[in-house]
DNA sequence: ACTCAGGTATTAC
DNA sequence: GTAATACCTGAG
């Protein structure tokens, strides 16, 4: 396969590190030159910033243009996203500050619900490693500049995994999931096709929660993090309770505090765009 | 040795 | 319905 490149402005809501550290994906790593590489689909592509302008350059199914504007969600205006989240209050005004370069990935959502299936109760460089081990195995090798890449598994290929195979793969008790979840994609129980057509947010959701490994945060994350772009969805982890607690419900203790409360105050402050003010504390939380 | 990490499933009140 | 408990694994 043949290199392109394609360039655009880098703008106010372009930065690398607020994109790929922000939580939402798995299989960016910085290079040596602080640019990032990442695999997705069947493309491998580098992200660079120079100045003013962010620089994709990799190999590709289809144009380059087209792919990274999908992928990177390039036709929203998150300008106007965090002009509107920004007049909420101060803790949304100073967390957009610090975050002020993060996109929603259009992730595939197959890839999206695997992956976090296996972060269930797990640290990141362990899921990114699963992950790698897991397109090392059953994906497609990519090559690009001299390096080997390998693709996210399509459902047929991870299908041929049992579970003691992922079990070697160091998925640990969420091999179990993987594979019943693997199965009820590949029978069509749960159609991935149907799920993008449907519109009921809490239907999708229902669906997503009947897989195998997938509850509440999980079927959340999925929601906002892959293609079915639900900006609605409210994934509540660790951080996401403490910083909620911290500027909004002031628990003594915040383990007690109940998502019910959380999930309330979320919808009354951010309505529709709770996913993405959640993504912009969370991130200020976790870093700073 | 022991705790912790982007939670879920199971079991018990 | 809501509350406890176990759960692979490996890094600190």
């Amino acid at each position: 396969m043949q290199e392109q490149t394609y360039e655009i402005e880098k703008g106010n809501s372009f930065e690398l590190k607020d994109i790929f550290d922000c939580g939402q994906c798995f299989r960016w790593n910085k290079e040596l030159d602080n640019s990032y590489t990442g695999i997705f689909g069947n493309n491998v592509i580098n992200v660079a910033i120079k100045g003013e302008k962010v620089i994709f350059k990799g190999i590709c199914e289809g144009n380059i243009e087209e792919v990274c504007t999908d992928y990177f969600d390039l036709n929203r205006d998150y300008e106007k996203i965090k002009q509107d989240l920004s007049k909420i209050d101060d803790n949304m005004k100073t967390s957009i500050e610090y975050g002020k370069g993060i996109r929603i990935l259009n992730q595939d959502l197959w890839e999206t619900i695997i992956s976090f299936i296996i972060s269930a109760n797990n640290n990141i460089p362990r899921i990114k490693g699963i992950i790698e081990r897991i397109s090392a195995k059953y994906g497609k090798e990519l090559v690009y500049k001299g390096k080997s890449y390998y693709t996210f598994p399509t459902v047929e290929e991870l299908s041929k995994a049992e579970v003691q195979d992922l079990r070697k793969l160091g998925l640990g008790f969420r091999d179990v999931r993987v594979y019943e979840t693997t199965r009820t994609i590949l029978s069509r129980q749960v159609d991935l096709e149907k799920l993008h057509q449907e519109k009921d947010f809490n239907k999708v959701r229902e669906t997503l929660l009947t897989l195998s490994g997938v509850g509440p945060k999980v079927a959340d994350c999925i929601l906002l993090f892959s293609t079915l772009k639900r900006f609605e969805a409210f994934p509540i982890d660790v951080w996401v309770r403490r910083v909620m607690n911290e500027l909004y419900i002031k628990n003594v203790d915040e383990t007690k505090v109940n998502k019910r409360d959380i999930e309330k105050i979320a919808y009354e402050k951010f309505g529709n765009l709770a996913g993405l003010a959640q993504q912009y504390l969370f991130y200020w939380k976790r870093e700073a």
